[in-house]
DNA sequence: CAGAATCCCAAGTGATACTG
DNA sequence: CAGTATCACTTGGGATTCTG
C-alpha cells in the first residue's frame, strides 16, 4: 500500500505530497476539470470559464501543468495566433480518482 | 459523474475544492497518514514523527481536522494530561482514495 | 490573442517563548 | 504534556498594464 511508509513520516518522498504539488493550488483542478469537460480550449476562453483567474495565475498554472505532463499546449500559427490546451492521457486516468475524492468529500 | 458541472466552472461548489479544503495544506495528509499507519498517537509523539511541524501549525491542523470530522481527539485525565488523536471512520474511507492518488502521481 | 512584467496584498507557515 | 500567544517571514494569489 502506497500510503504506508513504515512509521511515516512520508515527508518529502510521500506520493501524496507529490500529487498535491501536481494538482494543488487554487486553480489547477478547475483547469483540469474544465478541460476534461469542455475539451481543447483556448487561453482566453479558459480564462472566461474560470471566472476570476488572473493572467499571472492562469499562465503559471498552465505552464506547470504542461511541464508536469498533465496538459498539452498546441499553438496554431494563424493570425492572430491561436493556442489550445487539452489534458493528456495520463491526466485522463486522474479524473476518476478525483471523482472519488470529490464524492467522498461530499458524503462526509 | 461528480466532476461534471455542465460547462464548469465548478467554482465554489466544486467537490474537489471542498476536498482540498479538508485535506490540503502542507501537513494534513501527513497527519492522517501517520495516524492511519501508527494508530492513536499523542500530540508530542505526532510532533516528533512529523519532523519539522511547528506547534502553531500542528495544533491548528489538528483542530481543523477534528472540526471536519476527520480526526478524533481523546483526552485522558491523568497527570500529566494525555491526549491522543486518531482518524475517524469516514476518514478511513478516504485512505484508499489517497492511495490511488499517490500511486497515480508516482506512475506519472 | 496569448501571455509576460510589475507590483501588491493576504494567507499560510514557522520559531520561540510561555502557561494551565 | 499539550497546547496558546506573539511575531516574523515566505509563498501564493490577484490587479493592472504592456507587448510579440
Amino acid at each position: 500500500m502506497a500510503v504506508n511508509h513504515d512509521n511515516c513520516p512520508c515527508m518529502d518522498s510521500c506520493p501524496l505530497n507529490h500529487a498535491l504539488a501536481l494538482i494543488g493550488g487554487k486553480w489547477k483542478m478547475q483547469i483540469l476539470c474544465s478541460l476534461y469537460n469542455n475539451g481543447p480550449t483556448r487561453y482566453n476562453q479558459l480564462k472566461k470559464t474560470l471566472d476570476g483567474v488572473s493572467n499571472t495565475v492562469l499562465a503559471n498554472a498552465l505552464r506547470e501543468l504542461e511541464e508536469d505532463g498533465l496538459v498539452e499546449r498546441q499553438e496554431y500559427l494563424e493570425v492572430p495566433v491561436r493556442v489550445e490546451y487539452r489534458i493528456t492521457e495520463p491526466c485522463q486516468r486522474l479524473i476518476p480518482i478525483l471523482d472519488e475524492l470529490g464524492n467522498w468529500s461530499m458524503e462526509l
